[in-house]
DNA sequence: TGCACCACCTACCAACTAGTAGGTTAACTC
DNA sequence: GAGTTAACCTACTAGTTGGTAGGTGGTGCA
């Protein structure tokens, strides 16, 4: 039981093909010989591709909601969480991975229903997280209390997933931080 | 002379697949159906996949390049600038299209070295007219004289990329507003 | 000992991929 | 009107895709 299962496992090397490559370009050759299995037998597992991706998007969600929440729940200011949750952001980038919600709204169009609805749902979720930090500088009077939390939190997971996705292309790591600074400083002027 | 030649309408037929559904995920049969030519025929063309691609991405650099240049050298407020470039995004967005500079960034891993360097090189030409409206801002004063313009520039499109690709796996113009309003807002506060 | 089941395997398949070879047709030039 | 060329075509290839059929070895349980 020490070693993990052969699922977990493909659920991870999945997981970090798709983000390095992305849906469309990941087959399951690549993954079986990543997992060190033979392609069928991942079949055994995940009868059809789409059965992956959604247990793949379910697991992430999972996994991604808690490092965030974790953040979100933390003593410490808003815009530090801001900066937080962006370097969770650019820890991926530096793998050369993009956040794999990112990856499926981008391909979104050649998935199937199930992946679709999936990925919409984790699309609300994580905007609703980051929300939550927009919240609590309305409660800190930070922000007026007409502001619009909700339209900042989606706006703040379109930000990093925008600038995760034009640095990886030149592992840019300095503009990413470059644009985390000034989107954050910009929205959060105030509190230290 | 009158109609538009083959090449032209593979390069359009090409960005629209491209745009809405991915490199990847766009073959050539489904681009020749579109067209109305046999596959083999658009080898005559660009024998190589990937040269229509680079193709592509010069054609839409200039044309798109174009476009911003013309709304940065407008006589509007920098404030009304980014509006306006925020509405461009918004009408791809309302054809189910993502910036195709954004969708080669995301299958980047995938490409080969020539389309990976003109995507590279179309992420900076492209904060980099980004950077002009903030510009203008500092000279204005709207601005402090330190302020990092191309960050910003950056930001600007990583943002509108990001906004962009969520807000189309949702039909959702109304959330891709108001992050932009608040984006804009946040980072240009004063000024008309 | 015998049966059942899990997790994997080999060996396929049809469909699709980008790309090639070589023929046809119409227009343009000399 | 002969030759050349551009712009297509049909017919093909080799390789890859997701997926299936059916067999095998080992473990656990009666």
């Amino acid at each position: 039981m020490e070693k993990t299962d052969t699922k977990t496992e493909l659920l991870n090397c999945a997981q970090e093909l798709i983000q390095r490559v992305g849906v469309n370009a990941m087959s399951y050759s690549d993954l079986a010989e990543k997992v060190g299995i033979r392609k069928a037998s991942i079949h055994y597992h995940f009868p059809k591709k789409e059965d992956m991706i959604v247990a793949l998007l379910n697991s992430c969600s999972l996994r991604y909601g808690n490092l965030y929440q974790e953040i979100v729940n933390s003593n410490h200011s808003p815009k530090q969480k801001l900066y937080n949750i962006a370097a969770l952001f650019e820890s991926s980038l530096r793998k050369g991975q993009v956040c794999i919600i990112g990856m499926l709204s981008v391909e979104f169009a050649s998935l199937g229903e199930a992946v679709q609805k999936a990925a919409d749902n984790a699309i609300e979720t994580t905007s609703k997280i980051c929300e939550q930090v927009f919240v609590q500088a309305v409660t800190e009077k930070q922000l007026p209390e007409d502001f619009d939390t909700f339209g900042a939190g989606y706006g703040l997971f379109s930000f990093l997933l925008g600038t995760q996705i034009l640095s990886r292309c030149r592992n840019d790591f300095t503009n990413f931080n470059r644009a985390v600074a000034i989107y954050i400083e910009s929205v959060l002027p105030e509190s230290k």
